[in-house]
DNA sequence: GTCTATATGATGATAGAC
DNA sequence: GTCTATCATCATATAGAC
């Protein structure tokens, strides 16, 4: 993807160091564009927190928005791409709420998402394509689970699986951005038990 | 509010051209920070969409961050505060439909909402109190709304009126996101709708 | 691979003439 | 009230020494 590594069988691929300076560079400018936003985050904000000159940065990211596109697909190799795996040990309420209660942990990545993903409807923002082509695969990925339930009989009848899919990810995204503004009042994990409760129907 | 007009009974109010100028500024500053968010959205690009200098502008707003809230509290005025005012002639149901409707034809009002937003809750983002505020306000509109349908009967068995306002409220804005991304795979009013029909109980 | 130095341009805001 | 001129800052990005 955004790396070169092993892309020809005969060259020798990047020094170690090289990559854990890539590693270090990824982590920091995921803090600084999730406190900031993209515009509002710079590279020698980055630099600083990685502790080296902005234009040693450039040299591993030859551009702003190329660091961008790689914190995203990094946070995706790290987290998951945001679908939920199939586990025959484990249903879909569940593992949506032990996601959710996750994320409250990790309020860093949660704020990274939810403020570049707006950011991204924005004029010709480099991360536009990336939300869009993510959003699809989402409620493609959700709409085969709601299918599937509703083959066996367990989704509540009139509910439609490609609105259903629709609706628990925008629930989902709606209701990290009211948590970001007030943690306190705000029950994500329980708002989408709520919801998933309504639609999928006990065994 | 922002506004400092017949702030004293014997000073004369702010000259009818004035009030224009300050309107068209309005228009103009909507426009760019929904195109380009606060941070990406110059105040040259709100001058050059009225046809003045930067700092006439400036002589009608003196900072940018007062631009910004001027421009969130205008649009309050204009299209309400997002919360639904109680009509006896059409359910709540109806109304919520009828405003996401609405909200197809002005995407721009949208996108100014979704991004700032999201923007709002970066560092120290002069909306942030503004969103903050809103969704409380609009979650406790909500939820009296919800209450009373409880009273009645009419909202499903086990659902909360607090749960059910705030993920009404989050539906609404993720699906918008969705919407802004992907207008044509995306429908808003269905999926209002569809949760709606899942929480209040038919009269 | 990392640095200094710099090109190049835009930004928000101020001062002061008219 | 509107302008020109300007300040001080900050941005992304490039060139070239070591």
């Amino acid at each position: 993807m955004t790396t070169n590594e092993a892309s020809r069988p005969s060259r020798r691929g990047p020094y170690a160091k090289s990559t854990e300076r890539r590693q270090a560079i990824l982590v920091a400018a995921h803090a600084v564009f999730a406190a900031h936003g993209y515009r509002g985050g710079s590279l020698q904000d980055v630099a600083d927190h990685v502790g080296m000159s902005q234009t040693s940065l450039l040299h591993y990211f030859p551009s702003k928005s190329d660091l961008l596109l790689a914190v995203l697909n990094w946070r995706d190799s790290i987290t998951g791409d945001g679908t939920i795996p199939p586990d025959p040990e484990e249903t879909l309420v569940d593992a949506v709420i032990r996601q959710a209660r996750f994320n409250e942990e990790i309020p860093g990545v949660i704020e990274l998402y939810t403020v570049l993903c707006a950011e991204s409807v924005t004029d010709a923002h480099p991360g536009r394509e990336y939300f869009t082509e993510r959003f699809e695969l989402l409620r493609r990925s959700y709409a085969r689970r709601f299918r599937q339930l509703a083959e066996e009989g367990r989704l509540r009848p009139g509910v439609k699986p490609e609105a259903a899919a629709a609706s628990l990810i925008a629930l989902w995204d709606g209701i990290q951005t009211q948590w970001l503004l007030s943690p306190e009042s705000v029950d994500m994990a329980g708002c989408l038990r709520g919801y998933l409760e309504l639609v999928v129907l006990p065994e």
